[in-house]
DNA sequence: ATAGTACTTATGTACTACAAATAAAATTAA
DNA sequence: TTAATTTTATTTGTAGTACATAAGTACTAT
């Protein structure tokens, strides 16, 4: 049995800290008492006293909630629970250099159904604004000469796409996922030529059938998905 | 102009604490050294001086990177940098009960374009052993009379689906989506009937081809696009 | 050379003290 | 009496010290 197998098998015993045990049982606590937000919490010393520890250390988990917008604290007011943004605790640990390769092969895949699955969004919020951006983005690549000024081109389009969805989350969620999407292709040096160019896709936004629009992208896609692994 | 449209023009100004600016500029220490997983970081008091807080609030700091995964720490050895968990940090954060409306459709919204836009992987990676489950699935939910055993098989056709793109991350991905769904769809009171079926979809990835899958999957999902708002 | 011991170093935890902000109470002015 | 002001009390934010605990390192004895 490879050591790989056996790391998967045997997870080390788990040595937690005071602090990670503060993390968890706040988030017990928060659940079981079916908190919500804009709900109190009680005081750093109140809480200190009933988990057993110091305040140091409360507040080293107390920390890690306020760092994910889980809550928010006042002076002389106290913490409150709040709406956490839920993709930035994501963006804090999505830095390609320190992701092992698969995480990054998997993300970019994640990337790629994304994308071949945008269609019913897109046409059910489209407008006709939103095509004219399109078609001027377009228009700026034709004149463009060098490569950098196709790749800004290529991000435009791709990213005009998820904006149109009317979905925040997801366009972010391209956002952060674009240094992924480079660092995967800057390691790809075959060619990623596609048989549907922008200008057919925003064609068939226009004028064609979703069900076209479907096919159309994942045909713009093919290059990507062909250079993926079985 | 309402008080909303003013808080999304004027974000209120960042007090950050001390342990927000350690966060930070450690992060930004790590991107400038350009340190990877592996490398060792300097000792705790080290830190601290050079930051010029306390070692308090430095630890405050870094046990927010300590929960991401970014770091680990043992005694005497100091700290060394690792590869996070992606999506540990994003668990951490999915609690429908604290998430805003907006944001709980949004997600929603995102389930649906993936498993819109799984086919090409499921295409390039499904093997005769996953078709046979899924069928195996199927006809265990045809045995089944009560709506709980109903559910459950959803739970685990769509689930087996994601298992076959061989994409641990999004398979974990829609793990955690899934109270999301659950919150969303028990809100939703109108009739979820596809003409598509579980069975179909089977067929089709068993000798049709992608393309038909692609739309046969759209439309076993239309109840879902229909729900949605433009 | 090896086993065992003492030493050293870095993280983990606790405690105390005070600064800063601010809600609430008390006081003063109109 | 009410409004404005000052004072007080409370809670988070920060600093500093001390010691516990684990784990490399060096040294010693056999």
């Amino acid at each position: 049995m490879s050591t790989k197998d056996l790391m998967n098998d045997l997870k080390p015993i788990a040595v937690n800290t005071r602090a990670d045990l503060v993390e968890i049982q706040l988030r017990e606590y928060l659940d079981k008492k079916g908190l919500k937000a804009g709900d109190v919490l009680p005081t750093e010393m109140d809480l200190s006293e009933a988990l057993g520890v110091s305040r140091n250390v409360l507040r080293e988990g107390l920390s890690r909630l306020r760092m994910l917008g889980l809550i928010e604290s006042k002076k002389k007011r106290g913490m409150v629970l709040t709406s956490p943004d839920i993709l930035g605790s994501f963006e804090r640990v999505l830095n390609p250099q320190l992701m092992d390769t698969s995480t990054l092969k998997n993300l970019f895949e994640l990337r790629l159904v994304l994308e071949s699955g945008l269609a019913d969004l897109l046409f059910l919020r489209k407008t006709d604004a939103d095509i004219k951006e399109l078609e001027a983005i377009i228009k700026k690549d034709k004149s463009g000469d060098n490569d950098v000024f196709r790749v800004n081109s290529e991000i435009a389009f791709h990213g005009k796409l998820y904006e149109i969805t009317g979905n925040e989350t997801l366009k972010r969620f391209q956002i952060m996922l674009m240094p992924v999407f480079d660092y995967v292709l800057k390691n790809e040096n075959r060619s990623i030529k596609s048989n549907v160019s922008h200008a057919d896709l925003v064609k068939i936004l226009k004028e064609g059938t979703k069900e076209d629009f479907v096919l159309a992208m994942r045909e713009h896609l093919r290059p990507h998905y062909e250079n993926l692994s079985k």
